[in-house]
DNA sequence: ATTGGTTGTGCAATCGATTTCAGGAGTTTC
DNA sequence: GAAACTCCTGAAATCGATTGCACAACCAAT
């Protein structure tokens, strides 16, 4: 009687084809390094033994975990959800499994990083979140260590690391100009976070959309925010206490935009009728939003795919490759219902 | 000169600390095995050396990988990216780690799943989908693998599976006898996904508040859906062609509840003038739709929590668990604008 | 002085795969 | 018919930790 008493080893098929492990190792894994009647038997030890591989035993040996660790900074974020979605597609089609470390509200979260890349449980790091300790990541990304590391979404400048990301500044720029286009000369910007690339990209943009059609930039229509629903919901009432108020915002993000538009609801200022808004990454549910929010789409899915591909040929070539790597993705401007032409003054 | 030629080893830290590995090892996981003296050398030589653990050997040896596999139907859905968010906190908590497969649009998950876990590369699967194939799940929780397993969110009924989910039926009665107090009589349902558990605890619980109020159940008022945006959007078409229409509708959740209503308002219905919906999740989008949804709030965070736990728990002891854990959330009524007393006839 | 117990440490086996090296068998080349 | 090559296979080393077992050293009790 032969009791399966746990799960079986590369030893159990061995012995049951009749032949070393070293055989059995070679023809699942190459299988035309072996002769056709071995490769045969061993197909049909494994089919009787039930054996799986150990992924654990072959990382040890080959010193690969095909896995990659992804950290982003939110993942409640549905921004960032919907890049880990195409990266995890992209990656499990190429064998690799997918960590994630989520960043928000982690404390020293560069170093958090660093120690789960050093335990050899992943082979790359893709980040989403650029707002880490730079020369943590750089000691990381340098020998000894040497790991594969590719940025995505927020640029790390100066950092000569490998990025994916879409072109904030001129999506901005494009945004804004979407407003001038539409007969607004009074325009204001919610802001995202104060120490954010990407904010910051998009504060670029604006501004030079306004200079560019020769409009002044007002600091006091600079609105704080940071990229969440509720500052934008807060950012409403200060509008609101302003004495001269633009005709139309330029949100930094779709949530931002849809939690100001809410705040300017409670207040009665409706949209477009009183004001035109235009948010940032087309979220879902920028489409069904009452009105339907007109922003600029990035390409979220392929942004990630990207990014997956650029991390995963980075961990499959032999040697390292030498210039950095940086690739520009283009938004799209979608014009929904909130934004209109300016023709009330309040 | 002391080249450092690849990550250090503990057999380095052995040299370095003149004594033996296995005295390095009990050093560094039961301090309190070794004298003091030896303790300070090999911290010591730790320090200098940089060394780190290898995660990957550990696994290997003590044939655990301390990772948890999460499966959910769709990461990119605001629900299950809250959930793996607090599952992701307690299990770096427990120093854990966290895989994720994402099934959306997977083929054959559950087949998919059972390699993953065969292959040692993770602990314990914790389960946010009920639609996956019971027998392949089944065949992997019970000797020879017994792979420890929770299941969250969505119920699998009569699989004998550790469960954590919050109760859908009574949540839906509680949703629709709002509707009911308000005065409504006429009320329809928006679906969730015809095959889905939740789905059907949902609809289950809306038939039994109308059964109690003595309000007749109209197949003609079960709208079509499938828990997304766009779902709820065609049904608003639907619900246009319809002669007689209820004044009120639940939908089985807020995606869809949204989408419903943003169809609608391009028919020119407005809510909550026109029509009540009440909503199921409370999404953070939620409190800032126009209008605010009324809708049940799941208590998400503290589900993924301790189906995170249940499952690190069930991962820690030593003998297996005998009876079935079940542990049912209460959902908690959140009133907002989007619900309101009926007063027109259309 | 013997026994017994505790403490601290090292040797070597072990986890389950891959891979280097060597060699046997068969084939081709000159 | 010897040399050179190819093809296939197995023995054993290896990846980097943990751990069972043995034992030395020390202390306490009889």
């Amino acid at each position: 009687m032969t009791e399966i008493r746990k799960t079986p080893t590369i030893q159990d098929v061995a012995r049951f084809a009749n032949v070393s492990t070293a055989t059995v190792s070679r023809a699942l894994s190459s299988p035309d390094r072996v002769s056709e009647g071995t490769r045969a038997r061993v197909s049909e030890a494994v089919r009787v033994t039930g054996y799986t591989l150990n992924q654990t035993a072959r990382s040890l040996r080959q010193r690969t975990a095909r896995t990659i660790l992804v950290a982003l900074p939110d993942i409640r974020n549905s921004f960032f959800s919907s890049i880990l979605d195409a990266v995890e597609r992209e990656a499990t089609n190429r064998g690799y499994g997918v960590l994630v470390a989520n960043l928000f509200l982690a404390q020293a979260p560069a170093q958090r990083l660093q120690e789960y890349m050093l335990s050899n449980r992943a082979d790359g790091l893709l980040l989403l979140d650029g707002s880490l300790d730079v020369p943590t990541l750089q000691s990381l990304a340098m020998p000894p260590y040497s790991v594969p590391l590719v940025v995505a979404c927020e640029e790390i400048p100066n950092s000569g690391f490998h990025t994916v990301l879409t072109d904030n500044v001129r999506a901005a720029e494009r945004a804004t100009r979407h407003l001038i286009d539409l007969g607004h000369r009074n325009i204001g910007h919610l802001l995202g976070p104060e120490h954010n690339v990407v904010a910051r990209d998009r504060l670029a943009g604006f501004s030079a959309a306004l200079r560019m059609s020769n409009l002044p930039l007002r600091q006091d229509w600079l609105l704080r925010g940071n990229f969440e629903m509720e500052s934008g919901f807060a950012s409403a009432a200060h509008f609101m206490s302003m004495n001269e108020r633009p005709s139309a915002v330029f949100a930094a993000n779709d949530e931002s935009a849809i939690g100001f538009l809410s705040g300017l609801r409670q207040h009665g200022i409706e949209c477009p009728r009183d004001i035109s808004v235009v948010g940032f990454d087309d979220l879902g549910v920028a489409a069904h939003y009452t009105p339907p929010l007109t922003t600029m789409r990035q390409p979220r899915e392929m942004l990630g795919r990207m990014a997956a591909e650029a991390l995963m040929d980075l961990l499959e070539q032999v040697e390292p490759r030498q210039r950095q790597l940086r690739i520009v993705l283009n938004s799209e401007l979608i014009v929904r219902e909130s934004t209109g032409h300016p023709h009330s003054e309040f």
